[in-house]
DNA sequence: CGTTTTATGTAATCGATGATTACTTTACAT
DNA sequence: ATGTAAAGTAATCATCGATTACATAAAACG
C-alpha cells in the first residue's frame, strides 16, 4: 500500500463528476453562486481541467439545465397514469410541475435563468416557439400537449385538432394551461408567494375549467 | 477657466447617479453583467466611493429592482382609465403587466431573480403573502385585487368581499388572474416563447372568462 | 512489443471583480 | 475659524473565469 495510487493522474470521469457536482450545489445553494474553480478544487483536480470538459462556467451550468430539464420531464411523464382520465392527467401534470417548482426551486430557476440559450438546451422544458408537432415527444410540453388534446376531444367533443382552426384552439388551450401552472410555479419558486395544496388544486381547477368554454 | 473644476472631489449625488447608470446598464445588457467597478470607473470616480452608499453590489441591483418595480406599477395604474369597465381594466392591467414584460425584458428578470430578498424589496411587484388588505394601495397586486373585486361586484352579482368565504374567492380569483397574466409575462421574458397581441388578449380572456364560473 | 498520437491534467499566469482598510478632502454646523 | 461627519481616494486581498505552455496517461497503430 505504498503506491496505492493516491490519486490517479486521470480522473476517469471528470466530465460527469463535474456535472453531478454543480448538480448538487445548485440544487442547495443556486446557479449564481456556482464556482468552477470550487468545484474543482473540492473534486481534488486543477482549475484548468474542467475547461478540458466546458469550455465556459455557462457550458457547465447549461449541462445542470439540461439535466433538470430531463428530471422535470421524467416527473410529469410520472404524473401520467394510465387509466386516467384526461383531465385528472392535466391536473396531476400541472400538480407535477407546480411540486417540481416547489421540491426544485434552485433547479427550476435554473431552467428559467436564460444563461442557458434556449436553444442549446436541446429537449427544452419550455415551449420552444412550437413543439416538433405531431410525433409523442417527451418533453415537458409536450406532455401537456397530448394530454390536453386528448381531454378536449375526450371530455369537450372536439374532433378536429388537425386542421387550422383545430389545431389553433388547441394550441391556444395548452398555452394557456401552460401560463397558469407556470405562473403558479414561477410565483412559488421566485417569490414569497405561496399557498396550500388545495388552493393550488383549486387554481388549476380553475383553468382547466376554462377549457372549451370559447368558441 | 485654469482651476474650471475639472472634476469636483464631490460628485454630489454619486448614489442617484450609480442607481440610474445600473438601471441603465440592466436595462440594455441585463443585471448579471453588471459590475460596480465599472459602473464607478465610466461615472468617472474610485471603485471604493461606491461602496460608501451601497455595502454591497446586490444591494445596489436591489435599488434597480425597486425602482423596476415602481415603473412597472406606474404602469399598470396608467392602464386603468377612469369610465372603463371592470372587464376592460382587468384586461388593460393584464396586457400592461405582460406589455411591461416584453417591453423590459431585463427588468422583468431583475425583480423575479430574488437576489433582491422579497422582504427588502418594500413595496413589491409581485404578491408578498397578502397585500396590507384594506386600504387601496398602489402596489401591481394591490391594484389588480381592487379591479377584480370591482369585476365581481359589478359584473358577477358577488355582494360580499368582506366576509370570510367573499374574501377567500376573491384572493383565488386575484391568485388565479395573476398566475395567467405571470405566467404568460415570465415565458414572453424569459424563454422563446412569444404570442402576437390577438393571441395574448384571447388567453386573458380565456382567463377572464373563469372568473365566477366557480362556487 | 514499441512507437506515435490523442485525450486529459497540471502549473503558471492574465485581467477583472467584490470588498475592506487607512487615509484625505470637502462641506457644514457651531 | 474650527472641528466633525460625510464622501471621496489609494492600496490591497482573495477569488474568479479563462488561456497558455507543458507533462503524462491511454489508446491506436505499425
Amino acid at each position: 500500500m505504498t503506491t496505492d495510487t493516491p490519486r490517479p493522474y486521470h480522473h476517469g470521469a471528470l466530465e460527469e463528476a463535474l456535472v453531478e457536482h454543480a448538480l448538487a450545489h445548485v440544487r442547495a445553494a443556486g446557479f449564481e453562486s456556482f464556482s468552477v474553480r470550487q468545484a474543482a478544487r473540492e473534486i481534488g483536480v486543477s482549475p484548468g481541467a474542467a475547461y478540458r470538459h466546458f469550455r465556459t462556467r455557462e457550458e457547465l451550468v447549461g449541462a445542470v439545465a439540461r439535466r433538470a430539464d430531463r428530471m422535470l420531464a421524467a416527473e410529469l411523464a410520472a404524473a401520467r397514469r394510465p387509466g386516467a382520465s384526461a383531465a385528472e392527467d392535466v391536473l396531476g401534470i400541472g400538480l407535477a410541475y407546480i411540486g417540481f417548482a416547489r421540491a426544485e426551486p434552485q433547479l427550476f430557476k435554473l431552467m428559467f435563468a436564460s444563461p442557458l440559450d434556449a436553444a442549446a438546451a436541446g429537449s427544452c422544458g419550455e415551449p420552444c416557439g412550437e413543439a416538433p408537432a405531431g410525433a409523442t415527444d417527451e418533453t415537458a410540453f409536450g406532455q401537456l400537449q397530448d394530454t390536453v388534446r386528448r381531454f378536449l376531444i375526450e371530455e369537450k367533443g372536439l374532433v378536429e385538432t388537425s386542421g387550422a382552426e383545430g389545431a389553433a384552439r388547441l394550441a391556444r388551450h395548452c398555452d394557456f394551461l401552460w401560463a397558469v401552472a407556470h405562473g403558479i410555479a414561477s410565483l412559488e419558486a421566485m417569490t414569497g408567494w405561496r399557498r396550500d395544496a388545495a388552493d393550488l388544486r383549486a387554481l388549476l381547477e380553475m383553468g382547466l375549467g376554462a377549457l372549451g368554454a370559447q368558441g
